[in-house]
DNA sequence: CGGGAGGTTGACAATCGTCAATCAGAGTGG
DNA sequence: CCACTCTGATTGACGATTGTCAACCTCCCG
C-alpha cells in the first residue's frame, strides 16, 4: 500500500536528519545524500506490524508520522514491550541489519514511514562516515535506553517504574519536537503501559491513579499526561536523563 | 597497571577476530588492520572497575580472559547487571562512543584486556567497512541481548528466569570456545544472579536449589553447573536462541 | 584458629497478580 | 436519537509469588 505524496520528496526525511544530526555533525553531502536514499513511503493503520518475529527483514523504516513499538511475546503469551519508537526514529535497523527479526515491530497509532532497504542503508553508512557513525551512535543510544528499562523493570517497584517512563516520554517527545513535554498525548492503553513495564493492566491503574492522586500527574483527556509536578515526578520515577546521552561530546568523526 | 606480556602481539587479539569473524566476512587485510590496532593490555583483578557510571570513557576493551558485567545502580542503592561479558567480547563500544557511561563496568573474575582507544575503533570501523560492519552488528546484537534480558525480566517467573539464564551461558560459553557447554563454571555468586535477574539472593538460591532437586541441573564445585537435561532445562526457561543471532543471511558487505 | 564471604533455611510480610464485575466512551446501524 | 457493541478503564476481594529479616552453616584463607 504504497502512499502517494511522494511530492515533497526531498523534505520527508527531515525528521531523520534532524534526529542524525544530535548524533554526529552532517554536512551538506551527507543530508544530500539522505535526501536521495531510494525509498519506499507507506500508510500505516493503528495496529498493523511492520516486521514480525522471525520475519527475515529486508527494510529498515523510519517513522514519519505515529507510534509504533517493539515487543516479544513470551511462551506463557504474555507480551513484553521493548521498545517505543516515535516520529523521526529509525525503526528496525536492527531487525534488518541481523537478517531473522529477533522481535515484532507494531504500530501504537496510525502513521507514515519511509521503507529504505538495507543495502542502501549499509552502503551511505561507510560510503559517508559521518551518517555512519550518527547511525551507529544511534544504535548505541538505543541499547542505552534497553538497558535503563532491564534496571526499571528488574529494579524498581511500580509506582517508581511508571513515573520513570512517563518521565522518559516526556523528555523523548520534547527532543523529537513534538510538543509540550509537561502536557503530551501518551498513545498507549493500560495493557500496553502494563507490557511495557512488566505489570498488569489493573495495577498500572490503580499505580497511575496513585500518581494522580498526588498530584504528579493529571489526566485531562483519554490519553493525555499532564505532569503536574516535573521535579517531583523525576524524584519519584527515580529519573535521571543521563541514559538518553542528550548530548555527545565527541560527535565529529576525526 | 599496563601488562608486560606482549610479545605474542600479533595473536593477542585472536579472539576478538573469531568472534568478528560471526559477524561479518573479515579479509586478510582486515584481520591485519585488527592486529596492528595500537592497544594497552592491561590485567585485571576480580571486583576491578573497567569504567565507572558518568566516566568519561576514551577507551573500548577487548576482554582477553575473565569474565565482566556491566551494571546500574538505582535510587534505593539496589543493583542492576545488564550485562555479562566472556572472553573475546567487546566491553564499552558504547559508552566510549557515547562519551559518558550510562552504565558501570566490573570484573566478575580476574582476567586481561585490551584497551584500544575510541578513534583507532572509528578509523578502523570507517577505513575497513567489513571490520565496521562487524563491529556494527556486535552492537546490534548486544542490543537483542539487552531486549530479550528486559522480557525475562519483565514476563517471566523466577524459575524460568533463572533457567534461561543458564541456557544462554551455555550458549554464549560454547560459541566463545570456552569448554563444555553441558558443564561450565558459571563465575557468579548468587547475589550477583540475583541483581542479573531482578531477584533476591534468597529467592534465586530456593530457585536454583529447586531446579537441581527436579534434576535440570547439578552443581558439582561451588559454581560449576551441570546442566543435567539441556531439553528439560530449554523448556522450562522458555529458551530460543533466536536472538543470540548466531548465524546471520547477510554477512558480506556489498 | 579466627574472620569473612557466600550459601541455606525458616517464619513472616507485602507487592503485585488474578478473577470478575461494572463503568465510560466511541462508533454503528436502524 | 437510541439501542447495541466493543474496547478500555476502574474497582473490590482474594491469592501467591517474591521479598525481608535473621539465624546458621560451610568453606576458604591468612
Amino acid at each position: 500500500m504504497p502512499d502517494t505524496h511522494e511530492s515533497d520528496r526531498g523534505s520527508i526525511l527531515n525528521p531523520l536528519i534532524r534526529r542524525l544530526e544530535t548524533r554526529a555533525m552532517l554536512d551538506d553531502a551527507d543530508r544530500a545524500a539522505i535526501r536521495a536514499l531510494p525509498m519506499k513511503m507507506r500508510a500505516l493503520e493503528q495496529h498493523n506490524y511492520i516486521v514480525r518475529e522471525r520475519d527475515r527483514a529486508e527494510f529498515s523504516c523510519v517513522m514519519l508520522r505515529g507510534f509504533s513499538m517493539r515487543h516479544k511475546v513470551v511462551g506463557t503469551g504474555d507480551r513484553q514491550i521493548v521498545a517505543i519508537h516515535m516520529p523521526g526514529e529509525i525503526v528496525d535497523l536492527q531487525n534488518s541489519l541481523l537478517g531473522v527479526a529477533d522481535h515484532s515491530v507494531q504500530m501504537l497509532t496510525a502513521g507514515r514511514a519511509a521503507l529504505i532497504a538495507r543495502e542502501d542503508i549499509k552502503r551511505i553508512a561507510f560510503d559517508r562516515p559521518n551518517v555512519g557513525l550518527a547511525l551507529w551512535i544511534d544504535t548505541l543510544v538505543d541499547a542505552s535506553i534497553f538497558r535503563e528499562w532491564i534496571a526499571n523493570v528488574g529494579r524498581r517497584d511500580a509506582r517508581t517504574r511508571i513515573a520513570h517512563l512517563l518521565c522518559e516520554f516526556s523528555l523523548r517527545l520534547k527532543l523529537a519536537g513534538l510538543g509540550d513535554p509537561t502536557n503530551y498525548e501518551l498513545p498507549m492503553t493500560q495493557e500496553q503501559l502494563a507490557d511495557t513495564t512488566g505489570l498488569t493492566s489493573v495495577h498500572v491503574n490503580r499505580t497511575i491513579k496513585s500518581l494522580e492522586a498526588d498530584k504528579l500527574i493529571e489526566r485531562i483527556g483519554p490519553r493525555s499526561i499532564v505532569i503536574g509536578d516535573w521535579r517531583k515526578l523525576a524524584e519519584t520515577g527515580d529519573f535521571d536523563s543521563n541514559y538518553l546521552h542528550l548530548q555527545q561530546s565527541e560527535l565529529v568523526l576525526q
